[in-house]
DNA sequence: CCCGTTGACTTGAACGTTCAAATGATACAC
DNA sequence: GTGTATCATTTGAACGTTCAAGTCAACGGG
């Protein structure tokens, strides 16, 4: 590592020009009420006339902190993607708030992520991680617990949801509103176009749906599907094509939706007018669709501010917690 | 900030169990060649034992270098997005490769952002910055070179090339490339869908149509259209209601491409057998159209390689460069 | 007048690393 | 046997900050 820095003016300098020692230097910047108002006065404005500024390196090794969280820098294959650098946004605003700063980590595999975590961590890299995507047996969970490395996940622990602290979005509670808002509008054939293989997330969100059909005593019409826009579609298509057709479909992600939108336009059915389709994540994919698809969205930015507070929380040893916020329907064209 | 961090093995404690002094411990780390074999075996042996790391804040400290460089987390509203998205997991990747990490800003307004950097660096808490979206005029160009810092950019120094290091897409390239191949494959009327108010990016994309245009000695057929879907599909209807309808289209991205695809579908024009549409930047869009879209893809892997490379070299004060990449075209559906 | 308290400031040490210079020890040439 | 070069290792200082303990003076109550 070279050095190229340009030489700095540091708190001796400082010192040294307003005739005062360290300490007073330091206190004149973190601790103003401890200083004199002339010294005080005068300290600030030599600050001020070399521009300093206090080197974060040498408070970071004083201090055993970095103020650095790290998140990992998701693939651009993932389709979350679309979500996720919304969130990302989110976390970084809200770190800065906390003087904080967010870097970023690719690992190649999931078992190197672990062992990356762990190596940045042991070396005083960073304070701690954000995690987002966790699933059920996620091993970044129950290694950082184990190994006792602070972190905090967008989306629940799973496997021990007393043992870290997150911040997750509740599906049911989305699909829950949605299935609502189309009852009140008068459907009464509303569908749901689901994940196969119903992992946490997918199955809480099918939850939402059925709780919310059952208390309205209406009868269920599931389709299943992969998150990708022709299985979407094919699957649409089947829906639509019952004889008894739904009249609105809320769907366990844009993707879905979109497929949807495209299955019934290929039908010659009006989306909007005569099918209500409701996307999820309220992602990039909202805008492309036409008509405008509505959309449940996750408060992306309240969950990046609750995890950096909580963040903080944990630096003084407060206690894990979980917590689960309400997302919120955004409409548009498609509903 | 609070100390939470548990107490790790220092390079202290490993001197001591190992019975030498720290500075052996630390070249039996970073120059195994200075100390003698078996020494660096037992040294190396407590090492794992303990599982020791070097701290990266005492090495910052010290070297004056904490091996971080900034970027700006881009808005979620660009529609750059989906390009910078792959981007920037290309510059995590590179920047590791280099026992570099990116660490995330995210300034609130283009005036913060020149101002934002100037803090980050004066207070050590990064080496440098990557920048993205340079422009003609860019004030974060002529700022960070003014006050001497250390940046690379993808995108021109379009002001002082010779200035700063940068690599950057040879636009014109690319649309050359789009043009002579549809030439190639037998079609005589290509058009070119561009910006209207062609800033660099759009001018030079353009510019290598009309080059391969004239030299393929065509007639250039152009529209012009915002970075919208709507804006780029209406441009493109009126393109192909002229009598003597173009066979090709080069667009100038593929938000432009993506409109003309659509216009050409309500149309009943065949995009793929009966026209052919070149998108640019390879962006998550051609996945969503249908058919599949094709595009000039940017090198990001390689501009993101390069610019860690060249940063590195301006740490070992090398001259700062200028380097342009030629991008690729990738066939779908569409071409 | 003494003593405890408070306020403003200073001093030395510590955080964990690496650089630069110093110390021995060994080997080799003359 | 002396001088010189090389190698393995140690020592002290430095990077720039903050903590903990100290000094010194002024103040106020008894």
């Amino acid at each position: 590592m070279s050095r190229n820095q340009q030489r700095m003016p540091t708190i001796a300098t400082v010192a040294a020009l307003a005739g005062v020692s360290r300490q007073t230097v330091s206190n004149a910047v973190r601790a103003p009420h401890r200083v004199s108002p002339d010294t005080l006065l005068r300290v600030q404005t030599i600050i001020r006339e070399v521009d300093y500024r206090p080197n974060r390196s040498a408070r970071a090794l004083q201090a055993r902190s970095t103020g650095l969280l790290a998140y990992r820098c998701h693939r651009p294959e993932e389709t979350e993607n679309l979500v996720l650098d919304r969130f990302l946004h989110e976390l970084c605003r809200a770190a800065d708030e906390h003087d904080h700063h967010i870097t970023l980590v690719s690992p190649i595999s999931t078992d190197q992520e672990l062992a990356m975590y762990r190596e940045l961590y042991r070396s005083g890299r960073v304070d701690g991680f954000v995690l987002s995507g966790t699933h059920p047996n996620d091993q970044r969970l129950t290694g950082l617990v184990d190994e006792g490395i602070p972190f905090v996940s967008f989306g629940q622990n799973w496997d021990a949801p007393r043992a870290s602290t997150w911040v997750d979005v509740d599906g049911a509670s989305g699909t829950r509103q949605a299935t609502e808002h189309y009852w009140r509008s008068g459907h009464r054939r509303i569908a749901f176009l689901g994940w196969p293989d119903d992992g946490a997330v997918g199955g809480h969100r099918r939850e939402g749906y059925r709780e919310a059909m059952a208390s309205l005593r209406l009868e269920p019409i599931e389709a299943s599907c992969f998150d990708r826009l022709e299985s979407a579609e094919a699957a649409a298509s089947t829906l639509l094509a019952l004889t008894d057709r739904p009249t609105a479909v809320v769907c366990v992600s844009d993707t879905a939706a979109l497929g949807c939108s495209w299955a019934a336009q290929k039908m010659g059915i009006a989306v909007g007018a005569e099918l209500g389709i409701m996307g999820f994540d309220d992602s990039a994919l909202t805008l492309i669709a036409r008509p405008g698809l509505s959309s449940i969205r996750q408060p992306t930015d309240l969950v990046a501010q609750t995890l950096m507070d909580r963040f903080i929380g944990l630096q003084h040893s407060e206690a894990p917690t979980g917590t689960l916020l309400a997302p919120s329907l955004v409409h548009r064209g498609s509903s």
